[in-house]
DNA sequence: TTATCGTATTGACACTGTCAATTTGGATTG
DNA sequence: CAATCCAAATTGACAGTGTCAATACGATAA
């Protein structure tokens, strides 16, 4: 048996597709159900089918987001060769600034169930895994003086916070003045330590 | 004569009053032209008189907020005898974990109007201080090797980024494992260093 | 008294999310 | 093949929202 002969792309995968195009140009409040529901061609009611509600929709978006985002960091880390920790982090800021609606709407808990299991799951796994790199980099963690948890918060709101601000305008993109570096890469060097796991050559 | 008889105190102040009352209870959503109206006793359309459209009542407020969370700084300054520089960033997160809702539409720039010059020049001068008091307060930037736009960037996105994520509830609020101090105390130390600009003794 | 002008009210419009009732059309039966 | 069934899409409605236009109100000024 040839399987259910599809008659045309799934509605709900063309809503998601025009929720993206929406966010992306008009941010989250952007993404409206019966906005959806026009521009993929269908009725103002057609989405409910596929979801309860626009909290659910928009959840789903987050989730892929968060994926996709995680896809970068593996690029990446694979690619750059820097370290796992940093990958996560730089990969964060650059991220928030490449799709701001994107980011944005990872953060908005009125839009965004984070409660959501597999949502949930997700975040837990990445920043495990975070912490466990961050942790096989850091002289001070090995050393068994340094709280982990507390080097990773840091460094984890350090680039969100950074992503956030830098989105708003508040901060402009500028370098170090003394490394030259740019200023994200001087910041988690400050936290992180300029010295210790660095991969590439000082050029 | 006894002065002008006021009838009632003036509306567009008991408007922003009921707006707080909501900003509090509900998040910046719940801050509507309508809610607020209907909770100081007028017509939906009365607001208009004193506040061209939504987005300036809530600038109004965020410029509140921004107002409050200084004085928060100064009284912590003055009476912790912790230096400046730390006062801005622990009030920043004091002040995200002690009223969400009006730390959330700090951010939100689709509701405040972060062009508004007075806005703006608050913001930019209270920065300024900020980084002075860093400053004076560092010996690798006294010494002339650290870009203190880059540790004042850092300390600036860290405090606001762990302020952001205490207040969804990822982070939780821990202690330090090896000094036992607050977190956000802990990352401080990390950033700006726990042997420099200590006012108080260990205890 | 009359005129004026800032302020509040009423009413309307286009938009939103969400629910109920209905129609549709393809697959699954008898 | 024809009858049935059912998920999916449509239509229509309701209560909200922000915002605009026209109106009514009231104190002050002439």
């Amino acid at each position: 048996m040839p399987g259910p002969r599809t008659t045309s792309p799934p509605l709900k995968s063309r809503l998601i597709e025009q929720a993206f195009l929406l966010l992306d140009r008009e941010g989250p409040d952007g993404v409206t159900i019966r906005a959806v529901a026009r521009a993929a061609g269908v009725s103002h009611a057609a989405p409910a089918n596929h979801f309860a509600d626009r909290r659910q929709l928009l959840t789903e978006m987050a989730s892929r987001i968060f994926r996709q985002y995680l896809d970068m960091v593996a690029t990446r880390g694979s690619v750059s060769g820097e370290n796992r920790a940093r990958a996560y982090l730089a990969a964060l800021t650059d991220y928030g600034l490449s799709f701001p609606g994107r980011y944005q709407l990872l953060w908005r808990k009125d839009l965004v169930d984070w409660q959501n299991p597999a949502f949930l799951d997700q975040l837990n796994r990445a920043y495990d895994d975070f912490l466990q790199a961050l942790a096989a980099g850091s002289r001070r963690v090995a050393a068994g003086d340094q709280d982990i948890e507390t080097l990773g918060t840091a460094a984890w709101a350090m680039a969100h916070g950074y992503a956030v601000l830098r989105s708003t305008g508040i901060f402009e993109p500028r370098s170090d003045a003394f490394t030259g570096k740019p200023r994200m890469e001087a910041m988690l060097d400050l936290l992180l330590g300029a010295d210790e796991d660095q991969r590439l050559p000082p050029e």
